[in-house]
DNA sequence: GTCTATATTTTGATAGAC
DNA sequence: GTCTATCAAAATATAGAC
């Protein structure tokens, strides 16, 4: 295990202050009040308030677009990439709870990055309806209401950073292996 | 059609504005020249950006639980309690996208309300959980990952408000109905 | 690498004229 | 009901000592 410097320790630390509050109600001086040291000394690690939430979404955006990209290249049918998918989603949350926070609902306070982070999750959202339009063409999926599926999937799996921490003995297989199952088969019996 | 005054459209142009940039992110000035006025004019009609929030999140909280208690008391099965629990959430989203946003984001910065607010939802969780409990004890649904099956369609109910403004010709009782049978059944073919 | 001191802007909110 | 003027506090960030 890789040592964490000073700059990845306040980065770490952000994002945590970050989830409890969002971006903009965290002050310089909460974040360096929870390490211990004065808001001047921040500026010898980083450059800016800024650049914090750029480091927290961008990486974990790249990280989706790479996963999304093994995914898409594998010969698995449609069912078995939305199984991969969820657990890339669980993967991902369960490593980067506070991170998924800033990714979720503070991704309008970048700057330069916000049309790089769009693009990103615009293509990460076509990729994830053209594996559901497969799923449809070869008789795998319901013919319906594509967006609809799309949507109601998505929306759970981007919600998983507030769910995870809830459940402090999970196992991130089985977590992905049971809601697989309940977004693919319902809750039905 | 009701008139709407002053210090309901202060509310309602607040609420467009928290959905885009969150609630601390937003200025007095922002919301006053989106108006069309000075700051201090707002203070006309309101008696704190706090106080605006306090408005759009509770009233709706309210309208959540309101129709809560008319699903529990309904004798209806467990699974068209949960269709009308899809419903009541497309509606009121419906005709409160914005408020929505701040409800989902923003409840944190309640301040004298805050522990009121987290009462409404920690019980409106409660009884949706003891609704999905209800479904297993009569065998309508799969005896398996309560917690689970829950977060999954609240995620997706709470995330409407991102979701609806996407489809303009949006019939609610359609939307209803083609929500809960995907939460229901699933996607599967 | 952290500190004190400080510059500069921006914030929520009030007082009082019109 | 809106304005101008203003306050006091809080914000991000920099300079320079240690």
């Amino acid at each position: 295990m890789q040592q964490e410097n000073r700059k990845e320790q306040i980065i770490r630390v952000a994002a945590k202050l970050f989830k409890e509050k969002g971006y903009s109600a965290v002050t310089m001086r909460d974040l360096a009040s929870s390490l211990g040291i004065k808001a001047a000394s921040l500026y010898n690690h980083i450059n800016s308030k800024q650049d914090i939430l750029k480091s927290i979404i961008i990486s974990i955006a790249e990280e989706f677009t790479e996963g999304m990209n093994v995914i898409q290249v594998s010969n698995n049918s449609s069912i078995d990439k939305l199984k991969q998918i969820v657990k890339l989603h669980v993967t991902i949350s369960s490593q980067n709870i506070y991170g998924m926070a800033s990714l979720n609902n503070d991704w309008m306070h970048l700057e330069e990055q916000l049309e790089y982070y769009l693009k990103l999750r615009y293509d990460y959202e076509d990729d994830f309806r053209n594996i559901i339009k497969q799923g449809i063409a070869s008789n795998e999926i319901k013919d319906e209401k594509l967006d609809l599926m799309l949507f109601s999937m998505l929306s759970t799996l981007r919600s998983l950073y507030l769910w995870i921490p809830k459940k402090e003995d999970l196992n991130p297989k089985e977590l992905a292996d049971n809601l697989s199952n309940i977004l693919i088969n319902g809750i039905n019996k």
